[in-house]
DNA sequence: TAGATTGTTAATCGATTAACAATC
DNA sequence: TAGATTGTTAATCGATTAACAATC
Protein backbone atom coordinates (compact mmCIF):
# COMPACT_ATOMS: atom_id res chain seq x y z
CA UNK A 1 0.00 0.00 0.00
CA UNK A 2 1.28 3.77 -0.61
CA UNK A 3 1.29 6.10 1.31
CA UNK A 4 0.03 9.33 -0.27
CA UNK A 5 2.89 11.94 -0.57
CA UNK A 6 1.73 15.87 0.03
CA UNK A 7 4.09 17.53 -1.08
CA UNK A 8 4.23 15.72 -4.68
CA UNK A 9 0.92 15.12 -6.01
CA UNK A 10 -0.81 18.14 -3.57
CA UNK A 11 -3.16 15.77 -1.93
CA UNK A 12 -2.96 15.40 2.06
CA UNK A 13 -5.97 13.55 4.27
CA UNK A 14 -5.61 16.08 6.78
CA UNK A 15 -6.86 19.56 7.22
CA UNK A 16 -4.47 20.83 4.80
CA UNK A 17 -5.81 23.83 3.74
CA UNK A 18 -5.65 24.96 7.44
CA UNK A 19 -1.38 24.39 7.51
CA UNK A 20 -0.27 27.41 5.77
CA UNK A 21 -0.65 29.43 8.74
CA UNK A 22 -1.54 28.60 12.43
CA UNK A 23 -2.11 31.07 14.49
CA UNK A 24 -4.89 28.98 16.76
CA UNK A 25 -3.46 26.20 18.45
CA UNK A 26 -5.06 22.63 17.47
CA UNK A 27 -5.36 21.88 21.25
CA UNK A 28 -8.06 25.32 21.66
CA UNK A 29 -9.74 23.98 18.61
CA UNK A 30 -10.35 21.56 20.41
CA UNK A 31 -11.71 22.86 23.72
CA UNK A 32 -13.91 25.26 22.27
CA UNK A 33 -16.67 23.45 21.19
CA UNK A 34 -16.50 21.68 24.70
CA UNK A 35 -16.89 25.21 26.46
CA UNK A 36 -19.67 25.95 23.76
CA UNK A 37 -21.40 22.98 24.90
CA UNK A 38 -21.69 23.97 28.40
CA UNK A 39 -22.44 27.60 27.94
CA UNK A 40 -25.21 26.30 25.77
CA UNK A 41 -26.81 24.09 28.94
CA UNK A 42 -26.06 27.61 30.92
CA UNK A 43 -27.90 30.01 28.62
CA UNK A 44 -30.84 27.43 28.79
CA UNK A 45 -30.63 27.23 32.69
CA UNK A 46 -30.29 31.28 32.76
CA UNK A 47 -26.90 32.14 34.30
CA UNK A 48 -25.40 35.23 33.09
CA UNK A 49 -21.81 35.12 34.07
CA UNK A 50 -19.64 32.32 34.46
CA UNK A 51 -16.00 32.53 35.37
CA UNK A 52 -13.08 30.77 33.75
CA UNK A 53 -12.41 28.95 36.81
CA UNK A 54 -15.94 27.33 36.89
CA UNK A 55 -15.53 26.70 33.06
CA UNK A 56 -12.73 24.73 33.62
CA UNK A 57 -14.21 22.63 36.71
CA UNK A 58 -15.89 20.88 34.02
CA UNK A 59 -12.74 19.70 32.25
CA UNK A 60 -10.17 19.48 34.98
CA UNK A 61 -8.26 22.19 33.15
CA UNK A 62 -7.14 25.04 34.51
CA UNK A 63 -8.73 28.39 34.63
CA UNK A 64 -5.82 30.35 33.07
CA UNK A 65 -6.10 27.78 30.17
CA UNK A 66 -9.36 28.84 29.54
CA UNK A 67 -8.78 32.66 29.79
CA UNK A 68 -6.09 31.93 27.25
CA UNK A 69 -8.17 29.74 24.78
CA UNK A 70 -11.25 33.13 24.89
CA UNK A 71 -8.58 35.79 24.70
CA UNK A 72 -7.38 33.35 21.27
CA UNK A 73 -11.03 33.70 20.12
CA UNK A 74 -11.07 37.44 20.42
CA UNK A 75 -13.93 37.75 23.55
CA UNK A 76 -13.23 40.00 26.41
CA UNK A 77 -14.71 39.43 29.97
CA UNK A 78 -15.42 41.72 32.82
CA UNK A 79 -13.22 41.49 35.72
CA UNK A 80 -14.59 40.41 38.92
CA UNK A 81 -17.61 39.33 36.88
CA UNK A 82 -16.23 36.29 34.47
CA UNK A 83 -17.82 36.28 31.08
CA UNK A 84 -21.27 36.85 29.77
CA UNK A 85 -22.58 33.49 28.91
CA UNK A 86 -24.32 34.82 26.02
CA UNK A 87 -21.88 36.83 24.56
CA UNK A 88 -18.87 33.87 24.80
CA UNK A 89 -21.29 31.50 23.24
CA UNK A 90 -22.04 34.19 20.48
CA UNK A 91 -18.19 34.85 20.15
CA UNK A 92 -17.43 31.48 19.96
CA UNK A 93 -20.33 30.80 17.19
CA UNK A 94 -18.76 32.96 14.85
CA UNK A 95 -15.12 32.03 15.73
CA UNK A 96 -16.31 28.41 14.87
CA UNK A 97 -18.66 29.22 11.46
CA UNK A 98 -21.07 27.44 13.26
CA UNK A 99 -23.78 30.49 12.53
CA UNK A 100 -22.93 30.80 9.05
CA UNK A 101 -25.68 28.18 7.54
CA UNK A 102 -23.74 25.67 5.21
CA UNK A 103 -25.73 23.47 2.70
CA UNK A 104 -25.00 20.02 3.04
CA UNK A 105 -25.69 16.68 1.04
CA UNK A 106 -24.88 13.19 2.43
CA UNK A 107 -24.47 10.28 0.11
CA UNK A 108 -24.49 6.64 1.25
CA UNK A 109 -28.08 5.69 3.31
CA UNK A 110 -27.20 2.84 4.87
CA UNK A 111 -27.52 2.65 8.68
CA UNK A 112 -25.40 5.65 9.77
CA UNK A 113 -26.15 7.85 7.15
CA UNK A 114 -30.10 7.10 8.12
CA UNK A 115 -29.36 8.14 11.53
CA UNK A 116 -27.14 10.76 10.43
CA UNK A 117 -29.85 12.24 8.77
CA UNK A 118 -32.21 12.83 11.07
CA UNK A 119 -29.81 13.64 13.80
CA UNK A 120 -30.86 17.01 15.64
CA UNK A 121 -27.57 17.89 16.16
CA UNK A 122 -26.75 18.77 12.27
CA UNK A 123 -29.16 21.86 12.34
CA UNK A 124 -28.10 23.19 15.65
CA UNK A 125 -24.73 23.62 14.43
CA UNK A 126 -25.53 25.22 11.69
CA UNK A 127 -25.60 22.49 8.91
CA UNK A 128 -28.60 21.95 6.66
CA UNK A 129 -29.15 18.68 5.05
CA UNK A 130 -30.52 19.33 1.41
CA UNK A 131 -30.45 15.73 -0.11
CA UNK A 132 -29.56 12.17 -0.09
CA UNK A 133 -27.74 9.68 -1.78
CA UNK A 134 -27.73 6.38 -2.63
CA UNK A 135 -26.72 4.03 -5.72
CA UNK A 136 -28.70 1.11 -4.27
CA UNK A 137 -31.91 1.05 -6.48
CA UNK A 138 -34.16 -0.59 -3.86
CA UNK A 139 -33.35 2.37 -1.73
CA UNK A 140 -33.80 5.28 -4.94
CA UNK A 141 -37.27 6.69 -4.02
CA UNK A 142 -37.56 5.80 -0.71
CA UNK A 143 -38.23 8.24 2.27
CA UNK A 144 -35.86 8.63 5.23
CA UNK A 145 -35.56 11.23 7.73
CA UNK A 146 -38.10 13.27 5.66
CA UNK A 147 -35.70 13.27 2.48
CA UNK A 148 -36.41 11.50 -1.23
CA UNK A 149 -33.63 9.13 -1.17
CA UNK A 150 -32.03 10.08 -4.78
CA UNK A 151 -29.68 8.24 -7.08
CA UNK A 152 -25.92 9.52 -7.66
CA UNK A 153 -26.64 10.38 -11.09
CA UNK A 154 -28.80 13.58 -9.58
CA UNK A 155 -25.64 14.74 -7.92
CA UNK A 156 -24.45 17.14 -10.04
CA UNK A 157 -27.85 18.92 -10.41
CA UNK A 158 -27.99 19.12 -6.98
CA UNK A 159 -25.30 20.30 -6.11
CA UNK A 160 -24.81 23.13 -8.33
CA UNK A 161 -28.88 24.25 -7.75
CA UNK A 162 -27.86 24.40 -3.99
CA UNK A 163 -24.48 25.77 -3.58
CA UNK A 164 -23.39 22.45 -1.55
CA UNK A 165 -20.75 23.01 1.20
CA UNK A 166 -20.12 19.92 3.11
CA UNK A 167 -20.42 16.31 1.79
CA UNK A 168 -21.38 13.83 4.63
CA UNK A 169 -19.95 10.59 3.38
CA UNK A 170 -21.64 7.37 4.68
CA UNK A 171 -20.73 4.69 1.81
CA UNK A 172 -18.81 1.45 2.92
CA UNK A 173 -15.49 1.14 2.78
CA UNK A 174 -14.65 0.51 -0.63
CA UNK A 175 -16.28 3.13 -2.16
CA UNK A 176 -15.19 5.97 0.06
CA UNK A 177 -12.29 6.91 -2.05
CA UNK A 178 -14.50 7.12 -5.06
CA UNK A 179 -17.33 8.75 -4.28
CA UNK A 180 -15.23 11.60 -2.62
CA UNK A 181 -13.06 11.75 -5.90
CA UNK A 182 -16.75 12.37 -7.60
CA UNK A 183 -17.87 14.94 -5.06
CA UNK A 184 -14.97 16.97 -5.43
CA UNK A 185 -15.12 17.23 -9.13
CA UNK A 186 -18.67 18.40 -8.77
CA UNK A 187 -16.90 21.26 -6.74
CA UNK A 188 -17.30 20.61 -2.92
CA UNK A 189 -14.72 21.87 -0.62
CA UNK A 190 -15.16 20.10 2.68
CA UNK A 191 -15.80 16.44 3.32
CA UNK A 192 -17.07 14.79 6.53
CA UNK A 193 -16.37 11.44 6.37
CA UNK A 194 -17.96 8.68 8.37
CA UNK A 195 -16.86 5.37 6.37
CA UNK A 196 -14.72 3.52 7.91
CA UNK A 197 -11.42 4.34 6.03
CA UNK A 198 -9.73 7.65 5.59
CA UNK A 199 -9.67 9.26 2.59
CA UNK A 200 -7.64 11.16 0.81
CA UNK A 201 -8.09 15.20 -0.67
CA UNK A 202 -6.39 17.64 -2.92
CA UNK A 203 -4.49 20.47 -0.87
CA UNK A 204 -7.61 22.67 -1.82
CA UNK A 205 -10.34 20.46 0.05
CA UNK A 206 -11.22 20.10 4.00
CA UNK A 207 -11.66 17.00 5.60
CA UNK A 208 -12.48 15.28 8.23
CA UNK A 209 -12.17 12.11 8.82
CA UNK A 210 -14.56 10.55 11.93
CA UNK A 211 -13.92 6.78 12.68
CA UNK A 212 -16.15 5.72 15.50
CA UNK A 213 -14.09 2.59 15.97
CA UNK A 214 -11.66 4.65 17.09
CA UNK A 215 -12.78 5.84 20.18
CA UNK A 216 -13.69 2.88 21.28
CA UNK A 217 -10.20 1.30 20.57
CA UNK A 218 -9.16 4.00 23.30
CA UNK A 219 -11.46 3.21 25.61
CA UNK A 220 -10.78 0.04 25.15
CA UNK A 221 -7.09 0.46 26.63
CA UNK A 222 -8.12 2.55 29.54
CA UNK A 223 -10.41 -0.46 30.39
CA UNK A 224 -7.52 -2.77 30.21
CA UNK A 225 -5.75 -0.48 32.34
CA UNK A 226 -8.11 0.11 34.72
CA UNK A 227 -8.16 -3.44 35.24
CA UNK A 228 -4.37 -3.92 36.06
CA UNK A 229 -4.27 -0.62 38.49
CA UNK A 230 -6.98 -2.71 40.72
CA UNK A 231 -3.51 -4.80 41.96
CA UNK A 232 -2.36 -1.55 42.73
CA UNK A 233 -3.14 0.51 45.45
CA UNK A 234 -5.26 3.26 44.11
CA UNK A 235 -4.21 7.12 44.89
CA UNK A 236 -7.60 8.63 46.11
CA UNK A 237 -8.99 12.06 45.53
CA UNK A 238 -6.01 12.38 42.85
CA UNK A 239 -7.56 11.58 39.74
CA UNK A 240 -8.65 14.80 37.59
CA UNK A 241 -10.78 14.48 34.64
CA UNK A 242 -9.06 14.28 30.94
CA UNK A 243 -10.30 15.46 28.05
CA UNK A 244 -9.72 13.26 25.75
CA UNK A 245 -10.48 13.96 22.03
CA UNK B 1 -25.05 25.26 36.61
CA UNK B 2 -22.86 23.57 39.27
CA UNK B 3 -19.17 22.51 37.49
CA UNK B 4 -18.31 18.89 39.19
CA UNK B 5 -15.76 19.15 41.89
CA UNK B 6 -13.65 15.72 41.42
CA UNK B 7 -11.45 15.77 44.04
CA UNK B 8 -14.90 16.53 46.61
CA UNK B 9 -17.10 14.20 45.27
CA UNK B 10 -15.00 11.74 43.87
CA UNK B 11 -16.69 12.09 40.35
CA UNK B 12 -15.36 13.26 36.96
CA UNK B 13 -15.89 13.25 33.14
CA UNK B 14 -12.83 12.04 32.06
CA UNK B 15 -11.03 8.94 32.22
CA UNK B 16 -10.09 9.70 35.79
CA UNK B 17 -9.07 5.79 36.46
CA UNK B 18 -6.31 6.15 34.14
CA UNK B 19 -5.00 9.40 35.46
CA UNK B 20 -3.64 7.47 38.61
CA UNK B 21 -0.12 7.24 36.27
CA UNK B 22 0.60 8.41 32.72
CA UNK B 23 3.05 6.07 31.29
CA UNK B 24 1.61 6.16 27.46
CA UNK B 25 1.12 10.02 26.40
CA UNK B 26 -2.03 11.14 25.14
CA UNK B 27 -1.30 11.57 21.95
CA UNK B 28 0.68 8.35 21.18
CA UNK B 29 -2.94 6.82 22.21
CA UNK B 30 -4.57 8.71 19.60
CA UNK B 31 -2.01 7.50 17.27
CA UNK B 32 -2.18 4.03 17.64
CA UNK B 33 -5.33 3.15 16.86
CA UNK B 34 -4.94 5.06 13.55
CA UNK B 35 -1.65 3.06 12.83
CA UNK B 36 -4.23 -0.48 13.42
CA UNK B 37 -6.05 1.23 10.79
CA UNK B 38 -3.67 0.95 8.19
CA UNK B 39 -1.53 -1.79 9.69
CA UNK B 40 -5.16 -3.74 8.68
CA UNK B 41 -5.66 -2.69 5.43
CA UNK B 42 -2.18 -3.69 4.51
CA UNK B 43 -2.37 -7.05 6.07
CA UNK B 44 -4.83 -7.50 3.83
CA UNK B 45 -2.80 -6.29 0.63
CA UNK B 46 -0.13 -8.68 1.32
CA UNK B 47 2.44 -6.40 2.64
CA UNK B 48 4.62 -8.42 5.08
CA UNK B 49 6.97 -5.11 6.37
CA UNK B 50 6.33 -1.11 6.62
CA UNK B 51 8.80 1.49 7.87
CA UNK B 52 8.36 3.95 10.05
CA UNK B 53 9.12 6.43 7.66
CA UNK B 54 5.62 4.63 5.63
CA UNK B 55 3.65 4.42 7.91
CA UNK B 56 4.27 8.22 8.89
CA UNK B 57 3.69 9.21 6.10
CA UNK B 58 -0.01 8.23 5.76
CA UNK B 59 -0.46 11.00 8.63
CA UNK B 60 2.27 13.56 7.58
CA UNK B 61 4.05 12.97 10.98
CA UNK B 62 7.76 12.48 11.36
CA UNK B 63 9.06 8.90 11.25
CA UNK B 64 11.02 9.40 14.48
CA UNK B 65 7.06 9.71 16.28
CA UNK B 66 5.91 6.27 14.58
CA UNK B 67 8.99 4.77 16.11
CA UNK B 68 8.72 6.29 19.62
CA UNK B 69 4.68 5.67 19.52
CA UNK B 70 5.69 1.48 18.70
CA UNK B 71 8.67 1.71 21.27
CA UNK B 72 5.93 2.97 23.92
CA UNK B 73 3.45 0.04 23.20
CA UNK B 74 6.77 -2.28 23.29
CA UNK B 75 7.07 -3.57 19.93
CA UNK B 76 10.73 -4.47 18.13
CA UNK B 77 11.23 -3.76 14.84
CA UNK B 78 14.12 -5.31 12.53
CA UNK B 79 16.80 -2.82 11.26
CA UNK B 80 16.67 -2.69 7.63
CA UNK B 81 13.07 -4.64 7.05
CA UNK B 82 10.80 -2.39 9.20
CA UNK B 83 8.35 -3.68 11.26
CA UNK B 84 6.33 -6.38 10.71
CA UNK B 85 2.69 -5.86 9.42
CA UNK B 86 1.21 -8.69 11.12
CA UNK B 87 3.74 -8.47 14.41
CA UNK B 88 3.13 -4.53 15.04
CA UNK B 89 -0.71 -5.22 14.20
CA UNK B 90 -0.87 -7.60 16.84
CA UNK B 91 1.29 -6.05 19.64
CA UNK B 92 -1.37 -2.98 18.87
CA UNK B 93 -4.31 -5.29 19.71
CA UNK B 94 -2.44 -6.31 22.87
CA UNK B 95 -1.72 -2.91 23.79
CA UNK B 96 -5.01 -1.40 23.27
CA UNK B 97 -6.98 -4.88 24.48
CA UNK B 98 -8.89 -4.94 21.68
CA UNK B 99 -8.37 -8.51 21.31
CA UNK B 100 -9.85 -9.39 24.36
CA UNK B 101 -13.55 -10.02 23.66
CA UNK B 102 -15.86 -7.47 25.68
CA UNK B 103 -19.30 -7.87 26.30
CA UNK B 104 -21.82 -4.79 25.86
CA UNK B 105 -25.31 -3.50 26.25
CA UNK B 106 -26.87 -0.56 24.50
CA UNK B 107 -29.19 1.68 25.97
CA UNK B 108 -31.58 4.13 23.75
CA UNK B 109 -32.60 2.40 20.52
CA UNK B 110 -33.28 5.87 18.42
CA UNK B 111 -31.74 6.55 15.33
CA UNK B 112 -28.05 6.63 16.51
CA UNK B 113 -28.74 3.66 19.05
CA UNK B 114 -30.07 1.86 16.12
CA UNK B 115 -27.17 2.52 13.81
CA UNK B 116 -24.51 1.41 16.44
CA UNK B 117 -26.10 -1.86 17.17
CA UNK B 118 -25.75 -3.12 13.48
CA UNK B 119 -22.15 -1.02 13.25
CA UNK B 120 -19.98 -3.87 11.84
CA UNK B 121 -17.09 -1.76 13.24
CA UNK B 122 -17.77 -2.55 16.59
CA UNK B 123 -17.46 -6.61 16.67
CA UNK B 124 -13.80 -5.73 14.66
CA UNK B 125 -12.75 -4.01 17.85
CA UNK B 126 -13.75 -6.89 19.90
CA UNK B 127 -16.56 -5.41 20.69
CA UNK B 128 -19.64 -8.51 21.93
CA UNK B 129 -22.94 -6.44 21.86
CA UNK B 130 -25.09 -8.55 23.81
CA UNK B 131 -28.88 -7.23 24.30
CA UNK B 132 -30.04 -3.35 23.40
CA UNK B 133 -32.70 -1.40 25.33
CA UNK B 134 -35.06 0.99 25.29
CA UNK B 135 -38.24 2.41 27.80
CA UNK B 136 -40.34 3.44 25.01
CA UNK B 137 -43.26 0.71 25.12
CA UNK B 138 -43.72 1.07 21.52
CA UNK B 139 -40.22 -0.17 20.59
CA UNK B 140 -39.63 -2.78 23.12
CA UNK B 141 -40.28 -6.28 21.77
CA UNK B 142 -39.31 -5.03 17.88
CA UNK B 143 -36.27 -6.60 16.15
CA UNK B 144 -33.44 -4.29 15.70
CA UNK B 145 -30.19 -5.27 14.16
CA UNK B 146 -31.32 -8.96 15.60
CA UNK B 147 -31.83 -7.57 18.59
CA UNK B 148 -35.07 -7.60 20.73
CA UNK B 149 -35.34 -4.34 21.97
CA UNK B 150 -35.87 -5.03 25.82
CA UNK B 151 -37.25 -3.08 28.27
CA UNK B 152 -34.97 -1.11 30.80
CA UNK B 153 -36.40 -3.23 34.39
CA UNK B 154 -34.37 -6.10 32.45
CA UNK B 155 -31.33 -4.24 32.92
CA UNK B 156 -30.21 -5.24 36.02
CA UNK B 157 -31.21 -9.43 35.01
CA UNK B 158 -29.09 -9.19 32.38
CA UNK B 159 -26.06 -7.28 33.67
CA UNK B 160 -25.59 -9.74 35.95
CA UNK B 161 -26.40 -12.80 33.71
CA UNK B 162 -23.44 -11.78 31.42
CA UNK B 163 -20.67 -10.13 32.78
CA UNK B 164 -21.41 -6.44 31.00
CA UNK B 165 -18.20 -4.37 30.84
CA UNK B 166 -19.40 -1.61 28.59
CA UNK B 167 -22.60 0.36 28.29
CA UNK B 168 -23.18 2.51 25.22
CA UNK B 169 -25.61 4.82 26.03
CA UNK B 170 -27.74 6.82 23.19
CA UNK B 171 -30.29 8.26 24.92
CA UNK B 172 -31.68 12.09 24.87
CA UNK B 173 -29.95 14.61 26.62
CA UNK B 174 -32.26 14.36 29.61
CA UNK B 175 -32.23 11.00 30.42
CA UNK B 176 -28.32 10.52 30.11
CA UNK B 177 -27.18 11.21 33.36
CA UNK B 178 -29.52 8.88 35.25
CA UNK B 179 -29.48 6.45 33.08
CA UNK B 180 -26.03 6.14 33.58
CA UNK B 181 -26.37 6.50 37.38
CA UNK B 182 -28.25 3.45 37.00
CA UNK B 183 -25.99 1.51 35.14
CA UNK B 184 -23.13 1.84 37.07
CA UNK B 185 -24.97 1.13 40.33
CA UNK B 186 -25.90 -2.57 38.46
CA UNK B 187 -21.36 -2.75 38.40
CA UNK B 188 -20.85 -1.63 35.22
CA UNK B 189 -17.28 0.21 34.90
CA UNK B 190 -17.00 1.61 31.34
CA UNK B 191 -19.52 3.84 29.74
CA UNK B 192 -19.10 4.69 26.08
CA UNK B 193 -21.72 7.81 25.96
CA UNK B 194 -23.12 9.03 22.53
CA UNK B 195 -26.07 11.33 23.87
CA UNK B 196 -25.49 14.33 22.96
CA UNK B 197 -24.33 15.47 26.50
CA UNK B 198 -21.41 15.03 28.77
CA UNK B 199 -21.98 12.87 31.86
CA UNK B 200 -19.60 12.34 35.14
CA UNK B 201 -19.15 8.87 36.72
CA UNK B 202 -17.34 8.32 39.69
CA UNK B 203 -13.46 8.26 39.94
CA UNK B 204 -13.43 3.58 39.27
CA UNK B 205 -15.27 4.04 36.03
CA UNK B 206 -13.68 4.87 32.49
CA UNK B 207 -16.44 7.02 30.65
CA UNK B 208 -15.76 8.50 27.16
CA UNK B 209 -18.10 11.23 25.94
CA UNK B 210 -18.50 11.13 22.08
CA UNK B 211 -20.53 14.28 20.31
CA UNK B 212 -20.65 13.76 16.81
CA UNK B 213 -21.47 17.52 16.68
CA UNK B 214 -18.30 18.75 18.18
CA UNK B 215 -16.15 17.30 14.89
CA UNK B 216 -18.48 19.51 12.64
CA UNK B 217 -17.75 22.38 15.10
CA UNK B 218 -14.13 21.85 13.93
CA UNK B 219 -15.28 21.20 10.92
CA UNK B 220 -16.74 24.55 9.83
CA UNK B 221 -14.44 26.41 11.67
CA UNK B 222 -11.42 25.19 9.02
CA UNK B 223 -14.10 25.62 6.36
CA UNK B 224 -14.17 29.43 7.51
CA UNK B 225 -10.19 29.57 7.43
CA UNK B 226 -10.55 28.59 4.31
CA UNK B 227 -12.46 30.96 2.97
CA UNK B 228 -10.53 33.44 3.76
CA UNK B 229 -7.47 31.75 3.45
CA UNK B 230 -8.90 32.53 -0.30
CA UNK B 231 -8.00 36.02 -0.30
CA UNK B 232 -4.29 36.00 0.31
CA UNK B 233 -1.33 33.43 -2.05
CA UNK B 234 -1.29 30.52 -1.54
CA UNK B 235 1.75 28.46 -0.28
CA UNK B 236 1.97 25.55 -2.93
CA UNK B 237 3.73 22.32 -2.00
CA UNK B 238 3.61 23.25 2.04
CA UNK B 239 0.60 21.69 3.23
CA UNK B 240 1.32 18.42 5.31
CA UNK B 241 -1.60 16.85 7.15
CA UNK B 242 -2.69 17.02 10.37
CA UNK B 243 -4.13 14.67 12.41
CA UNK B 244 -7.23 16.19 13.73
CA UNK B 245 -8.99 13.84 16.51
C1' DT C 1 -12.51 50.63 49.00
C1' DA C 2 -11.51 45.58 49.17
C1' DG C 3 -11.95 41.52 46.83
C1' DA C 4 -12.51 38.92 42.88
C1' DT C 5 -11.54 38.03 38.39
C1' DT C 6 -9.54 39.05 33.89
C1' DG C 7 -5.55 39.31 30.62
C1' DT C 8 -0.82 38.59 29.78
C1' DT C 9 4.07 37.69 30.53
C1' DA C 10 7.36 34.37 32.31
C1' DA C 11 8.39 29.65 33.87
C1' DT C 12 7.54 24.92 33.49
C1' DC C 13 6.32 20.90 31.46
C1' DG C 14 5.58 17.60 27.80
C1' DA C 15 5.68 16.33 23.06
C1' DT C 16 8.02 16.52 18.65
C1' DT C 17 12.00 16.44 15.92
C1' DA C 18 17.04 16.06 15.04
C1' DA C 19 21.13 13.51 15.50
C1' DC C 20 23.43 9.40 15.57
C1' DA C 21 25.10 4.90 17.23
C1' DA C 22 23.54 0.05 16.85
C1' DT C 23 21.99 -3.51 13.92
C1' DC C 24 20.95 -6.52 10.21
C1' DT D 1 30.42 -5.12 3.12
C1' DA D 2 27.48 -1.01 2.31
C1' DG D 3 23.21 0.82 2.94
C1' DA D 4 18.99 1.17 5.14
C1' DT D 5 16.42 1.30 9.06
C1' DT D 6 15.67 0.88 14.01
C1' DG D 7 15.99 2.64 18.86
C1' DT D 8 17.30 6.19 21.89
C1' DT D 9 19.43 10.39 23.69
C1' DA D 10 19.62 15.37 23.17
C1' DA D 11 17.67 19.67 21.29
C1' DT D 12 13.77 22.14 19.94
C1' DC D 13 9.31 23.49 19.89
C1' DG D 14 4.71 24.28 21.60
C1' DA D 15 1.31 23.98 25.15
C1' DT D 16 0.18 24.38 29.99
C1' DT D 17 0.56 26.50 34.31
C1' DA D 18 2.25 30.03 37.65
C1' DA D 19 2.67 34.71 38.81
C1' DC D 20 0.95 39.10 38.95
C1' DA D 21 -0.50 43.70 37.39
C1' DA D 22 -4.84 45.77 35.62
C1' DT D 23 -9.62 46.35 36.27
C1' DC D 24 -14.22 46.70 37.88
Amino acid sequence: MKAPSPREDGRSDGHSAQTLDHPIPEQTLRRVPLYHQILAEMLVAGEPYVSSRHLAGFFGIDDTQVRKDVSLIGYKGKPKAGYSVSGLKLAIEEFLGINYENTAILVGVGHLGSALSQYPGLAQYGLRLVAIFDNDPAKIGSVVGGFTVLGTESLPRVVRSFDIGIAIVCVPKGAAQEVTDRIISLGIKAVWNFSPTRISVPADVVVRNENIALGLAILSHYMKRQKHAGTRPAVPASGSPTIVG
